[in-house]
DNA sequence: GTCTATAGTGGGATAGAC
DNA sequence: GTCTATCCCACTATAGAC
């Protein structure tokens, strides 16, 4: 599908996912992407519109997971247990490959909501509908369970960070996050019939 | 203590703090600090060497709590049960008010470690030697539960994100957070001695 | 303590040769 | 596709008057 002439681009967008993981990214330049691939900075500008463009194309990238998930939900009849089986399906998504994303997602907290508004990228927006549907589910539903059950949704974020200054293996970081996820949902379904026949 | 000459000072810090958490540290220049105190940008020169020494007065302020809980806990003979009473001690002093704090290190999370190393500042590095402490607690010590337990003294942190798209109040997403780190604590000593008798 | 003015730097971006 | 050269701009920081 793509040409052969998107070498230099797809490296490029690998050095900068690395560098903007690394250092954030306002803090890098083009100058510095340039450097690494062993090109000029204004070489870059063949390949993309300018730095907000190779930030959209890696955004772009990154299908939203959570809408399909969220529409595989709205064809279920509505119950407690369904917020349970939909919890497990979307942490047992966690891969490792995707931890590179969620890296990068963690080291740019603004960047999203900073992007020149044009056409939105909607990576986020579909988790967030997913959280506000199952939130629907919830056999409490106060304040405080809404929050929890976000918390299990971005339970792979928190374990990312929790093992930030660790040598956990990614493996220990999506197993930390799944067991999370499990528990913390229990929890919000204890004394309902989402417990396991 | 401090003299009636700091009234700008501190307002500086909280026009600062405010700001470097809603645009992040790099995305917000002197000007618009200095703008919004209604003075112009060379007269914070006088209150500060620079950017850097505003950033490094708001996190000398913040003293790391997380030290005094350690210095406690190396005092405590070692069993699951301190672990459990360390978490404990630890989520009970989440407060509104350092919810701002949280915040403002959520938006910046490469701050700490991009500071021109000098007189680093301590914050979490107290944290960091908890976790390493109490992990020599847990029952069963694994790359898993040591990440699960960093998560449940972060769960702050994660609650302050799972909310940040919500109109949670901050006593609910302290709530939250309690729980998620009372749950998974007590799943981490599942088993042992440690349920309360 | 606050100002005006300016130095100095580094960034994103463009023009045009090759 | 990649280069050199350049423009423009915003920012940090300093000098010095008031």
């Amino acid at each position: 599908m793509r040409g052969r002439g998107a070498r230099t681009r797809e490296a490029a967008q690998q050095v900068a996912l690395r560098l903007f993981t690394e250092q954030g990214y306002e803090a890098t330049s083009l100058r510095q992407i340039a450097d690494e691939l062993g090109i000029n900075k204004a070489s870059l500008y063949y390949h993309f519109d300018g730095k907000e463009a190779i930030v959209r194309s890696l955004l772009e990238q990154r299908g939203d997971e959570a809408e399909e998930l969220l529409a595989w939900v709205r064809e279920q009849p509505p119950s407690p247990q369904l917020l349970a089986d939909a919890v497990l399906r979307w942490v047992e998504s966690f891969t490792a490959e995707k931890l590179q994303g969620i890296r990068f997602l963690a080291a740019n907290p603004r960047l999203l909501a900073g992007l020149t508004d044009g056409e939105e990228p909607r990576v986020g927006v579909g988790l967030s509908q997913l959280a506000d549907d199952l939130g629907e589910l919830l056999p409490e539903r106060t304040a405080e369970t809404v929050v929890l059950l976000r918390m299990a949704l971005l339970s792979i974020n928190a374990a990312v960070q929790a093992a930030a200054s660790t040598d956990a293996s990614d493996d220990a970081v999506i197993a930390a996050a799944r067991r999370a996820a499990r528990i913390v949902t229990s929890d919000l379904l204890a004394g309902t019939t989402a417990d396991r026949p």
